[in-house]
DNA sequence: GCTTGGGGCGTTCGAC
DNA sequence: GTCGAACGCCCCAAGC
């Protein structure tokens, strides 16, 4: 056997590229997301030096999500309204 | 009051600048962050649409990493070992 | 044995009675929460059956649990900036 | 307008008042759902506290209920046979 | 059957 | 360092 798994020919050969492919990108992405989260650490870190409160900047930005959502979803139940009357 | 917010004062103007510089960076930061996810979800999805098992992909990655975490460690304990009888 | 459990030494008796209440009172509970979930299907099969859009209802109950949900976010948010300041 | 609502003759006076009906008895129950879910927490955290394992616990109770639901099947496939063969 | 919402679980992060 | 709470992930069920 040319290789060193014992359940590779499962996939053939154009499979197998495939699936490294996908999880690279996938492995890819996940570092992204980690620098992402990184950064985000980072500026709190940089804000809590400068007296910041953390906890509340985190509430802070939590809730401008939240009216973010809510914004989103009256705009969806807007849009269920319409459809529901037959459209525009 | 040339502002519409009540508890403006309690924060000199200079702050408020850097208080919504903070906030904009993390909010940012959560968009990239969210943009990486939904990019995630996309892969998988196309994945998925070739036939491949999402959920064992999931895995696949999970397992990689902690083979990489474990190889971290392994080679910090080297390292101090080394650093512990003055290097190589 | 004075019992058809294998395992039922690893408890004291004690323990075991303490272990069967829990186990019940959980079970009751669960009783309790499908018979809300029920009430709710009904509730909502009236509703369609008079000719609402269940679908819609849905969502404005979400709506205003994500409204009521803000709201307390916000006092907290405030009395957090209250305790940040050293309280009233 | 009598009303704060901008789209509020779509429905008729006592349609509406059906929909707040409807909203409100959802609501009463989602309630009801929270504070049976908020009892088996509590639950949960005591027995916790009595060094219980709650992640067991619950797997012990979703396989009773499994078992529970393998019987009431079973229940009802004896009475299927014996409906169909006319009874006792 | 595919997608969307809800619940459970593990992890992570901050508080004490 | 332990604790609890918040977040993200995963699975399941229900609706379209």
């Amino acid at each position: 056997m040319a290789d060193d798994s014992a359940s590779v020919d499962v996939l053939n050969g154009a499979a197998q590229t495939r699936l490294r492919t996908i999880i690279e990108r996938v492995e890819r992405l996940e570092e992204d997301k980690a620098a992402v989260m990184n950064d985000m650490k980072e500026v709190f870190a940089e804000a809590k030096g400068e007296g910041f409160d953390v906890k509340i900047l985190r509430k802070i930005v939590r809730l401008r999500k939240q009216d973010r959502a809510k914004r989103l979803e009256e705009e969806a139940l807007i849009d269920l309204y319409l459809s529901a009357i037959g459209g525009l």
